[in-house]
DNA sequence: TTATAAAGTTAGATTAATCTAACAAATTTG
DNA sequence: CAAATTTGTTAGATTAATCTAACTTTATAA
């Protein structure tokens, strides 16, 4: 039975892994907010229940066993997401805290009737894959808005970095997931694009918000949702 | 900020109080399973944050702030179960080990979302009142079906000391809060008694049941629910 | 290719929550 | 009321998770 502490480390082992593929000890020290010594006595202690691969001076690797327990709680992490916006109305800015500690409750019934209620969501609030029980995280195949080219029609599927201020940054601006967006014009100057969508014909976003925004690109003539 | 495990020791100080009135060391021990000196420790550092106040082999009594606390805990544990029964269609045998967890994630909008979700409930699937957020607990003025005569009819609200295996046993029987009950006779030789309710016209139950059967009496002539 | 910087390790301390063993105070009871 | 029992306390150890300080290994770069 791992520790909520020790949870924390499969999940950003599972996450770093995800994204950087080599796992340093200094990554998984800053991306936990503890100093290296705290980190490397962890991984030790994770290699014992065989959670981690670890050599000294080596990069971390997470075990069959590891990735699947990592899986299981970002998959409780985000189908919690999910129930809290869905079942019981809290905003997606919102959500974030609350899962980082349900995550931890051990009760498989409780997650899997979560599940069963929202009908099997594939993805969280912001778009984020929801693993299968199984451990697998489907592949997202998203592009961020920032590279599409002007005339294109996209829909807004993901974000990338989904803090609470990007949140309320993007409900200020009427932005939610499943949108169509037009890409009217893009600014070589400072890379930020103007857009079309829903009751906003023209919304000027920045460079950093575009790149936050995970699209898929609609084929030449779609209608708008 | 309280931790998990103080929270507990806080929660089982109130429920202490409530019955018993007086607590000691001991009995605060045995409750939580742990030792003395454990018990004893603890008592010290609750009494730092002026959860308590104690003096050297005197009895322990909460202070305001710590009743409100404990309050406070009780308040989302039945909550949580009310909301896995009602919302989430938990048997109200499986919701204890669930309820005990999350009532220490620190979510008050979490909890309120439960509590209008709920329409405002006053006591849990088991019949225990769910304090108020002021920490206030309304008092209850059931008897225990062992003490009501033959012929009367009463009607069933709470049970005290609701273990998954009685909640089993109540199951069986087609027994559940709110049914109206009527006493066809007692037997004074072991105290089990035969009841008549819903479809079952005639049921024995010992007496270790109905000492843990809470009902309201009813005024005669009332018609069944 | 050695010097410097970055990354990782070890040693030792701290805090929370637990234990056992030994002892002391309070209570019960013959 | 004194002896026995129960209850409470102190001392000291353990484990998990954290830290800082000191040191070593690996990587980078002049």
């Amino acid at each position: 039975m791992a520790s909520p502490t020790e949870e924390n480390y499969l999940k950003a082992l599972f996450n770093l892994a995800n994204s950087q593929g080599e796992i340093t000890l200094s990554e998984l020290a800053s991306r936990l907010q503890v100093s290296l010594p705290t980190a490397n006595s962890m991984v030790k202690s994770l290699q014992k229940s065989h959670w981690l691969k670890y050599e000294k001076y080596k990069p971390l690797t997470l075990t069959p066993e590891g990735r699947l327990l990592a899986a299981s709680i970002i998959r409780k992490h985000r189908l919690t997401e999910m129930f809290l916006v869905d079942v019981m109305k809290f905003g997606w800015e919102e959500v974030h805290e609350v899962a980082e500690q349900i995550e931890h409750i051990h009760a498989p019934k409780f997650f899997e009737r979560m599940d069963e209620m929202l009908g099997h969501p594939a993805a969280d609030p912001h778009g984020s894959p929801i693993p299968d029980s199984e451990g697998k995280l489907e592949r997202q195949s998203y592009v961020p808005l920032s590279s599409v080219l002007p005339g294109q029609k996209v829909q807004l599927l993901a974000l990338s970095n989904s803090s609470a201020e990007f949140l309320e940054f993007l409900n200020s601006r009427g932005l939610s997931l499943g949108l169509t967006l037009t890409v009217i014009s893009t600014e070589r100057f400072d890379q930020s694009m103007v857009i079309g969508y829903a009751q906003h014909p023209s919304e000027t976003l920045s460079g950093k918000v575009c790149e936050r925004l995970l699209v898929r690109v609609l084929p030449a003539g779609s209608s708008a949702s």
